[in-house]
RNA sequence: CGCGGGGUGGAGCAGUGGUAGCUCGUCGGGCUCAUAACCCGGAGGUCGCAGGUUCAAAUCCUGUCCCCGCAACCA
């Protein structure tokens, strides 16, 4: 394990609201990084957004802003996103921030200087819509843009290209030296599949808008989304400004993303990277789509889920809680108002709510509030361990959904175990009062464990948890290695406070 | 056309060789500390279809049907 850790979201773009997609992408982001955090290691967290593009400037326009006025107001839209999820985050970065411009162009030119970018004519079918070029193969029945159903132009075009032709060989072998460079595994062989056909040179530059960021040898042309955009995650750990900062969290960790855009990240920007002589990030870490009832979300369709609206109706918490749960990080998910109640309902009031509930109540009922001093039953510090172990695990290879379920069996474990014990057959003996002490105490520590467990997924309830059994933490972050030191809770005062998740009525 | 994922009890999903498992729902029982919560048990599936390999296949192979995604800057 290193000392740091830096993780990334992809950066979002700002012509439109945020959709339940980037919500999703920075609840899991979150949590990762929470985890890493209560390892105690040193994390710098960064996400942002890209303002660059002819279609950002095109919003722009319909919303009657100039772009950068545009964008500034935007940005605070995704920013109030992350704080309202709970994004833990150290670094939020805009592409039109001075100092990336200055990471965009030296890497620019660093490609430049070795050979790697050239001048050629791209001329084709042209969609201004799409802002893309068509192989007469792909035009729809009547030489129509596939997408739009558009008239499609003719057009020629003098772009700036990058060799990614060069680096195909040197990327087969990456991939070969570094198998855990794309993750899941389906991801990677979509890559490696790519890397077989052999890779194409790609257009880096347009000359057709202003808004963006010029090329050093060239103002006549502004940078196209890669160098640009990849850029980012250089700049948000100081690149060219902050040599301590860049040297301690460079290369990331993870670059975590949506499927739609693996290509550029797990094939362009590696080349891009040792194009310009720079440490290629360890995992490219990508996610799901998620769907409503089974269909894409789409405009089209209108079966969008704005983000705001659920975190508003059910809270940062729970909506973190059923994405990470419902869906296995990695592969595409469902989301549906009705499962959403359901696992509240059935995994968040009555598993871990009514557990923290009873338990605190019998302690308050039969010992006055206080934990009593005495020692956890064994096999309860056992079965504490077990789910310890299995959740690094799952954590560690990124596996939020698996992480989760055995933070779920510990609380089951509980449930049955209040049951077995039967504290309330226990208090009406005299002669019993020691047998209750060791599982009232017994039952705290579970507690403390699942509290400690769940702040990746659910960091509010974790505080509430972990203030009401009257626990000092140190900073803002849990440690995880408190779960290895047994009978933290004996002789604390504990309040058992307001339902932590009320029940929903359907 | 190409590439990738998937078709498993009513619903949603796990499960890469050894006579199917989880959550929800449903039916019955228990308990009373708790948010009508918690615990135990039952019913319910020949794992898309057809072949093949094997002592043994949901799991491997072949074919086939269907659904979805990427490519196509739509998170």
């Amino acid at each position: 394990m290193t000392e740091s850790f830096y993780l990334t979201t992809a950066i979002a773009y700002v012509n439109a609201k945020p959709h339940v997609g980037h919500a999703y992408e920075f609840i899991a982001s979150d949590a990762i990084v929470r985890y890493h955090r209560m390892l105690g290691q040193k994390v710098f967290f960064l996400s942002g957004v890209d303002e660059h593009s002819a279609k950002v400037e095109k919003a722009a326009a319909e919303a009657g802003l100039p772009p950068r006025d545009y964008c500034d107001k935007m940005s605070v839209v995704f920013r109030d996103l992350h704080e309202k999820i709970g994004s833990s985050l150290d670094g939020f970065i805009r592409t039109s921030d001075p100092q990336h411009h200055n990471t965009t162009k030296e890497l620019l030119q660093r490609a430049y200087d070795n050979g790697d970018i050239y001048k050629s004519k791209y001329s084709g079918c042209y969609c201004y819509s799409c802002e893309a070029f068509y192989q007469e193969a792909d035009l729809a029945e009547g030489n129509i843009c596939p997408v739009h159903k558009t008239p499609i132009d003719w057009m020629e075009e003098e772009n700036y290209f990058f060799r990614l032709s060069n680096y195909t060989e040197k990327l087969k072998q990456y991939y070969a030296e570094h198998p855990e460079f794309v993750y899941p595994e389906s991801f990677k062989n979509e890559m490696l599949a790519l890397l077989d056909r052999g890779l194409q040179d790609i257009s880096i530059s347009r000359s057709t808008t202003k808004w963006g960021i010029s090329l050093p040898w060239d103002p006549d042309h502004v940078s196209y989304v890669w160098f640009d955009a990849l850029s980012n995650y250089l700049t948000g750990v100081g690149f060219l400004f902050d040599e301590a900062r860049f040297n301690t969290f460079w290369p990331a960790d993870h670059h975590v993303i949506g499927k739609d855009i693996t290509r550029f990240h797990a094939v362009l920007w590696p080349a891009m990277l040792m194009s310009c002589g720079i440490a290629l990030p360890k995992q490219i870490l990508v996610h799901g789509f998620i769907y409503h009832r089974g269909e894409k979300m789409s405009k089209t369709i209108g079966n969008i889920v704005d983000p705001l609206t659920l975190l508003d109706a059910y809270g940062a918490d729970p909506l973190r809680y059923f994405l990470l749960r419902e869906i296995a990080f990695g592969q595409d998910g469902n989301y549906s108002e009705e499962s959403l109640i359901n696992r509240y309902n059935a995994d968040l009031a009555n598993d871990i709510g009514n557990l923290f509930s009873r338990v605190c109540a019998m302690i308050k009922k039969y010992r006055a509030q206080v934990v009593p001093s005495v020692t956890t039953e064994a096999k309860v510090r056992a079965e504490i361990a077990k789910t310890l172990a299995s959740y690094k695990a799952y954590m560690n290879k990124n596996a939020l959904h698996n992480a989760v379920a055995a933070v779920w069996d510990l609380i089951g474990f509980a449930n049955r175990y209040v049951d077995e014990s039967e504290p309330w057959a226990l208090a009406k003996d005299e002669a019993k009062a020691g047998r209750l002490d060791e599982v009232l105490l017994s039952l705290a520590e579970l507690l403390r464990a699942v509290a400690v467990l769940v702040f990746p997924i659910m960091p509010v309830t974790a505080q509430t948890m972990l203030e009401r059994l009257a626990l000092p933490q140190n900073g803002d972050t849990p440690s995880l290695a408190q779960l290895d030191t047994p009978d933290q809770c004996a002789g604390r005062t504990v309040e058992q406070g307001a339902a932590l998740f009320p029940r929903l009525e359907k």
